[in-house]
DNA sequence: ATAATGACCTCCA
DNA sequence: GTGGAGGCCATTA
């Protein structure tokens, strides 16, 4: 995995504006590395102390937001609905609304 | 070289 | 809505 996988997905997670998500399988998309959505979750997963981003603004297909295996699982929900994301009946983000990028809007 | 694992994804019962 | 199967790809044992 060449750093400029890490740099680019980081870069994209980055330019997520606030109240928006992008998902795991877009960025690895935009990155340029499709099919490689597993790989930014471990990244985010990993970061070394010191680098920040906005890793709550990133969420699974369909809008999910459930970070298994983690005990906070309602934190990222807190995050996103402080940023004035507001989560569907299930728990769940409308990407249709909140999702980056939308369209030719800006990358 | 094979097997297991992971902040995942999609399809189908 | 929930849960399982199969697929995905790099890393690690």
């Amino acid at each position: 995995m060449p750093p400029e996988f890490a740099r680019a997905v980081l870069g994209l997670v980055a330019r997520i504006p606030p109240g928006r998500v992008s998902t795991y399988g877009r960025l690895a998309e935009l990155a340029g590395w499709p099919r490689h959505s597993r790989h930014v979750g471990h990244l985010l997963g990993h970061l070394p102390d010191g680098v920040s981003v906005p890793w709550q603004r990133v969420v699974g297909a369909g809008g999910r937001i459930a970070r298994p295996g983690t005990p906070g699982a309602d934190y990222q929900r807190l995050l996103l609905e402080h940023e004035g994301v507001v989560l569907s009946a299930s728990g769940r983000v409308d990407l249709k609304r909140y999702g980056w990028p939308a369209a030719a809007e800006d990358v």
